[in-house]
DNA sequence: AAACTACATCAATACAAATTGATATAGTTT
DNA sequence: AAACTATATCAATTTGTATTGATGTAGTTT
């Protein structure tokens, strides 16, 4: 399986691709992810969107931020996150990439 | 929030698709799905491609199996693995859709 | 039918992640 | 500066999931 073959541990595409998927695959994130589609918005809109409390809201967006798939700017009193597409887009190509053999492209 | 204001538990689209993101972010799970990429497989196979116990990779199979995301079929002792690529394109399909908003195609 | 092979299941354990409640911090308003 | 607001952090708890070891089962070979 040379795919993974010379894999070693959590250097391997596969442990960072799962991770950041991993990110992507909670429920209250992809909410998140889907508040953040074409705008901006601080934390405690979201927190109300959401219906959860602030700090969990606040927990998920580091998360996110840890994956690098929100980025975070302060204005005044309020936290304002975006999304990074080009993240995104990422994941979506990693993932394509390994499930979309060369084979079945006729 | 109307992408998700009528979300209702277990019945969300958002929780469903989670699910199924969760049973792809697995690092061995990932694994698996490429060693499935363009051709089936038995699991003692892909247990010592993986130097996984056997056990272990079952039970992987079955999460992707219950998410659809592979099917088994028997062929004497053994039991071949195949990716189900249609489900695959629905999960990034989904995941493309909430991340790409309309305002940013020009 | 006995021994063997490939796989699945089950119970136990270990590990990780989500959620909650309490508190801290930075900036704002009065 | 005191009170307030928005957010982050921390510790504790709960929940979920990966992994392991032992055992069961179906089909195969001898």
């Amino acid at each position: 399986m040379k795919c993974f073959r010379k894999d070693n541990k959590k250097t391997s595409q596969f442990f960072k691709a799962g991770a950041q998927l991993k990110a992507v695959s909670d429920e209250n994130r992809l909410k998140i992810i889907c508040i953040l589609k074409d705008k901006e918005e601080c934390v405690c809109n979201m927190a109300e969107y959401l219906k959860l409390p602030q700090n969990l809201v606040s927990h998920h967006l580091k998360v996110l931020k840890e994956h690098n798939i929100v980025s975070a700017k302060k204005k005044g009193l309020m936290v304002f996150y975006s999304l990074n597409k080009k993240e995104l887009d990422n994941i979506i190509q990693f993932f394509s990439s390994i499930t979309n053999d060369e084979k079945s492209k006729h």
